[in-house]
RNA sequence: GGGCCGGUAGCUCAGCUUGGCUGGAGCGUUCGGCUGAUAACCGAAAGGUCGAGAGUUCAAAUCUCUCCCGGCCCA
């Protein structure tokens, strides 16, 4: 033996895989040596194409979860993945920094129950400052987040939504709408806590726990017709005070409705309800006199009752369309009457249906949300105060059926649990509804990826509603609009320096484009010479993040990258950013495109039990804390690896470190076996290549094979990558590196590179050049999902074998799959060999014969083409099989008795081992048997595989059984690394440390040294 | 209440487009085996009313309908 052989030192490769220790390292060499600097400069430089990219800003109103480390975890894949491929991305940070979600937070940090009080207690200028002081906080977090889980995003040149640069570019967009006459002032239906006094947002009305059950009137009264004043609707209701500003009833188009007689008059409802209905108003005589359809109804006129106490309702109802029945698809007939009456000031739909058909909107409400004078006798009282006088009228007019209460789901306010009042007001729209078809048109062009989403996504642009841009908040970028306190005029100014021109008064000391700043200044009217001040809203923060793509680029940078090729959010952005980016992109632009040519949109993480994540259930995992416990490569790989990526992934801790953990621990014992035996053999991987072997014919079926499953793996990878179905993806590199290489491959050619015989060098040569390039290459395919393993083994194997490589794997190119290096027959050809084996195996079993026990003949009873398969690899069988010989047949030769052979078949596939053994077969079992305890003891007490013993001492063996194994003592001497082995009757016969052992149920007695 | 997605082994997921032979894989469990790269791996066992019901069909996890449950979004 070589004193080569007592090397065993690799450098930082420890004999255990630990991903933590491991990461940190490599972290530091990261940072220290500004490799993701460099691969994005060097990429920006040297590149075969531009793939863009702009960041989907996360809102800096709290900590990421794993799910947002999810989302990071797609996007950096697609970065290092592309960047392989030799594209230049601009993987830059973006964040989003106003709205209300920040306020609110910061509210909760000011300890302020509501805006009033905010701007009270605490004023605009101060709370401004507050915000950005917490988004400050979030964003270090989130930063950390990108660092610990190994994100390439450059964070230097991150975009800010709050920034003025960035909001005079989204004022750009809104110049561009304003020109097209896309946005208009206007009313909106909004959610509004009478508690809180404030709006609240559509997520806030979203929130967990906002539903309650709360109490209600149940009231059924009656609309008289116009035409016969013997008719009537009936209606059903929970809000008495929508009377005051009702203006329209609406029935079902396709819906049957019947006229029942009660009494003298006539009530109209859908036919479907008339029973249950008259049951509940306990009337027992009826009578359905005549059925018509729904859309028959259409435009009757309804005697509006209070006509004489609401004056402004008078004056409505001389409009051609006010107080008429209108037909709807969203009326349900299944509850109530059928026929809806319709408020479109106190409801979102009752809003859409009446700005659809140009009917006005009555909203006498103050800010309080008490009725103004327009309402007549109502005025002054809080809306929701109404309801009983509301129902006093109906019963003077006789219009009254019943009341009641009714016991019903809903939705409160978040934090005060008030009943939430819907009431339309002023508001700023744009009027996407009028380029619609553009949307739809450029929607239908971008990849989806998955149908689900992509159905989902369409179907909501489908809607086309008009886009309430304003907020009646502080927090954001200003809707840059002045009006004129005379004339009503108004102006769009669309950057700080035309503001700064226009200015009677130009501002003085610190000056931002928020309020208050921008409030205190104000312009000349043109037309009139009046004084025009600012519409006191900010813009919507999803107009805010919307505008990122223009806003965050110069330029030259927006023509190069945008439409990007890719991006990806989460599932809930589909009526977020994915859809703001698109309606603000058609605006800017004019054209029916989107800014993205393919979206994929993330499913969302649940716990381990399928979950919401939510603070109250306090299932929450927080990215940071997973990331200081658990590897980030075997985060990244769980999260990829477990479900598709469209699917809601249900993270559980105990999943996260089974299974990936030991994929990727394979990969590294690999590396590791793989270089402790090259470097043993001084491989040089620049001149022990392919070629060098394939001249001096070095490559063998094994090698040949794996080359060829590598090629497919290759491909198969890459295209599942194409597809995002990168569960899949990492499926096949999973088998690669489990099947192919680890189980299969290496005990191929285990037995010879467990040599040092100088003959057979060129052959072990061959094998490293081979190992070198399918690990190399999987370690490649690996490192856009875990960076960091990547990393280490590309400088502790591969750089360390090869120095002139570049510093890090991020700078190699994607593998492309060679057709030459594919070899459809002979990757068949092992397939029917490795099914072989197999039944060898399982007939082994049966017999209880020991895998390492020799066997002397196995008969193969299968078609000839199976047959031929494995006598052009009889070497690889026999070896794998462990037997002497091997016979093929059609049909099961006669000598073959069931005395003396086991077997074992599938299909048309035949195995029968002799399972007699003659004394030196018994004996090189023995041996086997031995020197399987003796691997056992040089472990157990330390020592490693290439270390050399002196001795090997075997005592109190059989007297039968020390014959047998005489004449394989030298064999057995080589295979377990030792100068000699000897054997001994007792274990007194030597002084020596004796380590008892089992042999078939006897006792004897090992010792080494 | 509406729309979309899902329900297959103890757990996590394939299979369903285009119906067809005993419904798969991994993890986990038990037993046995292999192994000086490995927390790998191999063999066997236990474990399934393929959410429920109905329909179409010679034949349904797969197609159709109804219902139940979970999730998401919207009311």
């Amino acid at each position: 033996m070589t004193a080569k052989f007592k090397t065993n030192s690799i450098p930082n490769l420890n004999i255990e895989y630990r991903p933590l220790e491991l990461e940190k390292e490599i972290r530091e060499f990261w940072q220290e040596n500004q490799i993701k600097e460099k691969l994005m400069e060097f990429k920006q430089e040297n590149n075969n194409g531009i793939t863009g990219w702009v960041e989907g800003p996360p809102t800096l109103n709290g900590i990421p979860h794993v799910g947002h480390a999810r989302g990071r975890a797609m996007k950096d894949l697609r970065y290092r993945w592309k960047s392989m491929q030799g594209f230049y991305m601009p993987f830059w940070a973006g964040w989003d920094c106003q709205g209300l979600p920040v306020e609110l937070e910061v509210e909760k940090l000011l300890g302020v129950k509501n805006k009033r009080e905010l701007l009270e207690r605490v004023g605009e200028e101060r709370f401004i400052q507050e915000c950005k002081k917490a988004i400050m906080k979030y964003q270090r977090a989130w930063v950390e987040v990108d660092r610990m889980l190994g994100v390439f995003i450059d964070q230097e040149k991150a975009y800010w939504t709050y920034l003025d640069d960035y909001i005079e570019k989204e004022w750009q967009y809104l110049k561009r709408a304003w020109d097209q006459g896309l946005l208009e002032e206007g009313y909106y239906v909004v959610a509004y806590c009478p508690g809180c006094q404030t709006s609240l947002s559509s997520a806030e009305v979203g929130y967990e726990d906002s539903y309650r059950e709360v109490e209600d009137p149940s009231l059924y009264f009656k609309f008289k017709l116009a035409e016969d004043q013997s008719e009537y609707f009936l209606v059903w209701t929970t809000m008495p005070f929508t009377l005051i500003t009702d203006t329209m009833l609406a029935v079902h188009p396709d819906a049957e409705y019947a006229k029942v007689s009660v009494d003298n008059e006539k009530w109209i409802l859908v036919k479907q309800r008339v029973e249950p209905v008259m049951q509940e108003l306990n009337i027992e005589k009826y009578e359905v006199t005549e059925t018509v359809p729904g859309k028959s109804l259409e435009g009757k006129k309804y005697e509006y009752p209070f006509k004489d106490i609401v004056p402004k309702q008078a004056e409505l109802d001389k409009h051609p369309l006010v107080h008429r029945v209108i037909c709807e698809d969203f009326v349900d007939v299944n509850t109530a009457t059928g026929v809806v009456h319709l408020a479109p000031g106190n409801g979102e739909e009752d809003f859409f249906a009446a700005q659809k058909r140009g009917v006005p909107v009555f909203a006498p409400f103050n800010d309080e949300v008490e009725f103004t004078a327009d309402a007549g006798v109502f005025s002054d009282i809080f809306a929701r105060d109404t309801d009983e006088m509301v129902v006093e009228e109906l019963r003077k007019r006789g219009l009254l059926v019943e009341v009641k209460t009714v016991k019903h789901e809903y939705p409160t306010c978040w934090r005060s649990h008030h009943k939430l009042v819907w009431l339309a007001r002023r508001e700023y729209f744009l009027r996407t509804e009028k380029i619609n078809e553009k949307v739809v048109q450029a929607a239908e062009k971008v990849e989806y990826f998955y149908e689900g989403p992509k159905n989902r996504f369409l179907s909501f642009l489908k809607e086309g509603k008009p886009w309430c841009i304003s907020r009646e908040r502080v927090w954001g970028a200003p809707l840059p609009v002045w009006k004129c306190e005379q004339c009503e005029a108004k102006t769009l100014v669309s950057s700080k320096r035309e503001l700064i021109e226009k200015a009677i008064e130009k501002p003085q000391g610190h000056f931002e484009l928020h309020k208050p700043w921008v409030d205190r200044v104000t312009f000349k009217c043109e037309k009139c010479g009046g004084t025009m001040r600012r519409e006191d809203y900010v813009l919507d923060t999803w107009h805010n993040s919307g505008a990122s793509p223009y806003a965050r680029f110069t330029k030259e940078e927006f023509e190069k990258y945008v439409p990007t090729d890719f991006l990806t959010e989460g599932i809930d952005q589909t009526r977020g950013w994915a859809n703001t980016l698109l309606l603000e992109h058609v605006i800017l632009t004019g054209k029916s495109e989107a800014p993205y040519k393919a979206f994929l949109f993330q499913g969302l993480a649940q716990d381990a039990r399928g979950r919401k994540m939510s603070k109250s259930l306090g299932n929450m995992i927080e990215a940071n804390k997973l990331l200081q416990k658990y590897s980030a490569d075997i985060s990244r790989f769980y999260m990829l690896r477990k479900c598709s990526p469209v699917d809601f992934i249900n993270f559980d801790l105990q999943e996260l470190s089974r299974r990936p953990y030991q994929v990727l621990s394979t990969l590294y014992h690999l590396s590791r076996f793989f270089l402790q035996n090259a470097e043993f053999d001084d491989f040089d991987p620049q001149k022990y290549t392919f070629e060098w072997a394939k001249q001096l014919n070095e490559l063998k079926n094994p090698d040949l094979w794996l080359l060829s499953k590598l090629q497919r793996t290759i491909e198969d990878y890459t295209t599942r990558l194409e597809k995002c179905e990168f569960n899949f993806a990492l499926a096949v590199l999973e088998d690669f590196v489990i099947q192919t290489l680890s189980r299969l491959y290496v005990p191929m050619v285990r037995k010879e590179l467990w040599t040092d015989d100088p003959e057979t060098l060129g052959r072990r040569q061959a094998i490293y050049a081979t190992l070198h390039h399918a690990l190399k290459t999987a370690t490649t395919l690996f490192n856009p999902i875990t960076p960091y393993l990547s990393e280490a083994l590309y400088r502790k194997v591969y750089r360390r074998l090869n120095p002139e490589l570049p510093e890090s794997v991020n700078f190699e190119s994607w593998p492309n799959p060679e057709e030459k290096m594919q070899n459809k027959a002979l990757e068949e050809d092992f397939q029917t060999i490795l099914k072989c084996v197999s039944l060898a195996y399982s007939a082994r079993q049966s017999a209880k014969l020991k895998r390492r026990w020799p066997l002397n003949k196995v008969v193969v009873v299968a078609p000839d083409k199976l047959c031929k398969a494995l006598k052009d690899n009889e070497e690889l069988l026999l070896e794998l099989a462990n037997v002497k010989t091997v016979e093929y047949a059609q049909t099961m030769p006669e000598y073959v008795s069931q005395k003396d052979w086991v077997s074992a078949s599938e299909n048309d596939f035949q195995v029968v081992l002799n399972a007699q053994r003659d004394e030196s077969l018994l004996g090189e079992g023995l041996m086997r048997d031995l020197a399987r305890r003796v691997q056992a003891l040089r472990k157990e007490l330390g020592y490693t595989p290439t270390d050399v013993l002196n001795a090997v001492h075997v005592a109190e063996l059989e007297e039968e059984n020390t014959k047998l194994l005489k004449p394989y003592l030298k064999e057995m001497a080589e295979l377990v690394r030792a100068k000699k082995v000897h054997l001994h009757i007792s274990c007194e016969q030597v002084e020596a440390e004796w380590h008892e052992s089992q042999l078939d149920e006897k006792k004897i007695y090992v010792s080494i040294s």
